[in-house]
DNA sequence: ACGGACCTTAGACTGTGTCTAAAGCGAGAC
DNA sequence: GTCTCGCTTTAGACACAGTCTAAGGTCCGT
């Protein structure tokens, strides 16, 4: 019954079956409370500051496997990387052409119609994909 | 006045200021034909068979140049991985789970609303990438 | 022939991501 | 308290995609 507004980040990993670990917890604090679009190369830049012992292979298990277990989502969208995204609800994504900044477009600001009228596919997902400027 | 069915690639490239040689005309014959959205190393791979001597730098300076002179479009879809695609038209893509394949879908089948209206974002293409199985 | 512009080549280099072998650590059994 | 088992972490090697460089080749006009 105690409601609480912070999260207890170790009771997050084990309700979704990740055994806790300092260097988990670590990579947990930064990772789902972003909303940068990280690489896992600036996650593990960020989390070597707070655990400077880190190994990179930590770093890239770990996040492979917070999104097996479903607390992270990952997407490739911009050049040649995949990058990580705590919001699991689904959502589309705009890219920033002149810096490659990745924004968060809720659902809800736009529509796709025919999705399931599509002849031969089985969508599972989707989501829209924008490239442009900042207004 | 001579309607052709058969392209001749060489007169098109030099149409896109491209100025063609034995190493690019091997990499267009292939690579603006196909719908197999390859990437850079698949492209490598096949032309290689026509042209053994075809070094991995001209398959991908020759791609990004065809990119550049508008004969091609990169699309950032799969695993890691840029892919290739000559088709030109606005169109969404639809990539099969279970094998990675990448479907084009035409523009016309799907519709998105409200591109328009989005606020604080001043959207240059999108395009809507589906995810599932093959029906 | 010569020269210049452009193209191609092999291989080195960078960056991203994975794998491996060995060491570390925690919790339960004794 | 210590032993041991299973899981985690570590450093570094490895694999792969993609870019860059320096040198040589080709084509064409003169």
């Amino acid at each position: 019954m105690t409601a609480s507004t912070v999260l207890d980040e170790a009771e997050l990993l084990e309700r979704h079956g990740v055994l806790p670990s300092a260097q988990r917890l670590a990579i947990a604090q930064y990772v789902l409370r972003t909303d940068e679009h990280p690489s896992a190369d600036q996650v593990f830049a960020k989390v070597k500051r707070a655990l400077p012992m880190v190994s990179r292979a930590t770093v890239y298990n770990t996040l492979n496997l917070f999104v097996d277990k479903g607390l992270l989502r990952a997407h490739v969208l911009a050049e040649g990387k995949v990058v990580f995204d705590p919001n699991l609800a689904p959502h589309h994504h705009f890219i920033d052409e002149e810096t490659g900044a990745i924004h968060d477009v809720p659902w809800s600001a736009l529509a796709v119609s025919n999705v399931d009228a599509l002849e031969g596919f089985d969508v599972h997902e989707y989501q829209v994909v924008l490239r442009g400027k900042l207004k």
